[in-house]
DNA sequence: AATACACACAACCGCAAGATA
DNA sequence: CTATCTTGCGGTTGTGTGTAT
């Protein structure tokens, strides 16, 4: 027996919404509040509407102040930085941008921003494929291996593909969006609880956002990192600079992103593929949420051996084979690291 | 002009967590 | 403590619009 339905849905009107739809929705809520049940709001108003769909619609497209289309190469690059550090956690993404819905920023990332990512990796992969070539044959080593097709990367060995357990023996607290709130909070992030506050319950998840410079602090160098954008540039080191904040760089940090398990692959993939410019997401990834442990500081954890220690354990292995896929991974960096 | 295709955006769905009785 | 209800979230789908053929 299943879950019963949060509403009739034969008596439910679906699809886009009317202007006169909007206008009922929006001068309720206006004059009353959501009241803090949107299931009862729709017979309340007299609409034929689910609640959960007036509430979308509201915090989407009737709330005020909500800004559509039109993102900034400064939101792109917060976006990218927070999706590379936390993943697909829209939430917490629109929460530090003013304005907009998670909704948005979700459609904007996989329409566009992605491609445009995606593009710029390209760019990037196929000028280290060219300039390692050009050193390699003046070096004439025959160990070098070219690859025949795109499919393959001749610069990094073959690694093995980590089996990416939800959330392997770290810390619980690391694993739910409070606890990233929490860690927000605490590198300065504002993220009221106070979701209702009539009469202009607005029952928004964009509480009043980091002001850019803290956003800016906190994210400046995996901004960089995916960012050549001079703008940016000067946000080198800023996190590390974060007073009261140090970083265990081989504890809890890492399992951020390994416990998020929809980390897209592509994104995976950017992350190995830059390891030289990983050093500021390593210190984001190397923070400790839950109680700002003792550990190397960012200055400390500059070389990509720490970097990769991050990345890779405690993965869990398909097989022996992964264990010399790291080796082989770590031997390969050493090589990167001469050019 | 008609059609096919691609893209962007709005909306829906199911699940999980939190709140409440 | 348990069951039920509501909310919030993220993934996915549907629809309208623009562009290419």
């Amino acid at each position: 027996m299943g879950r019963a339905p949060c509403c009739d849905k034969a008596n439910v009107k679906k699809g886009p919404w009317s202007p006169e739809e909007d206008a009922k929705l929006k001068d309720y809520i206006e004059q009353h509040g959501t009241g803090n049940n949107w299931i009862a709001l729709p017979q309340k108003i007299g609409l034929k509407r689910c609640g959960k769909s007036c509430r979308l619609r509201w915090l989407n497209y009737l709330r005020p102040n909500i800004k559509h289309g039109g993102f900034s190469e400064e939101e792109d690059n917060i976006i990218c930085s927070l999706y590379i550090s936390i993943g697909s956690r829209w939430s917490i993404i629109a929460a530090q941008l003013p304005g907009r819905t998670d909704n948005d920023i979700k459609n904007y990332w996989n329409t566009r921003l992605k491609k445009k990512l995606m593009g710029k990796q390209r760019k990037e992969q196929q000028a280290r494929r060219v300039s390692c070539l050009k050193q390699e044959m003046k070096k004439g080593n025959g160990n070098f291996m070219v690859a025949d097709n795109e499919n393959q990367n001749p610069y990094w060995p073959e690694v093995p593909v980590p089996v990416y357990v939800p959330y392997p023996n770290q810390d619980p607290h690391l694993n739910d969006h409070s606890s990233i709130r929490k860690l927000l909070i605490k590198l300065g992030g504002k993220f009221s609880d106070d979701y209702h506050q009539h009469p202009n319950d607005y029952g928004t998840n964009l509480q009043g956002p980091l002001n850019i410079s803290s956003t800016q602090q906190l994210y400046g160098n995996s901004i960089n990192m995916i960012s050549s954008s001079a703008s940016m540039n000067s946000l080198d080191n800023t996190f590390s600079q974060l007073p009261n904040t140090q970083y265990d760089v081989a504890g809890t940090g890492m399992h951020m992103l390994q416990g998020l398990n929809s980390f897209p692959v592509e994104l995976t993939e950017m992350v190995y593929s830059y390891p030289q410019r990983l050093d500021g997401v390593g210190c984001f990834y190397g923070v400790d949420m839950v109680n700002c442990s003792t550990g190397t500081n960012s200055a400390e954890s500059t070389s990509w051996g720490d970097i990769s220690s991050l990345v890779y354990p405690p993965l869990v292995s398909i097989d022996e084979g992964c264990h010399e896929g790291m080796i082989a991974f770590e031997e390969s960096r050493d090589l990167d690291l001469q050019y």
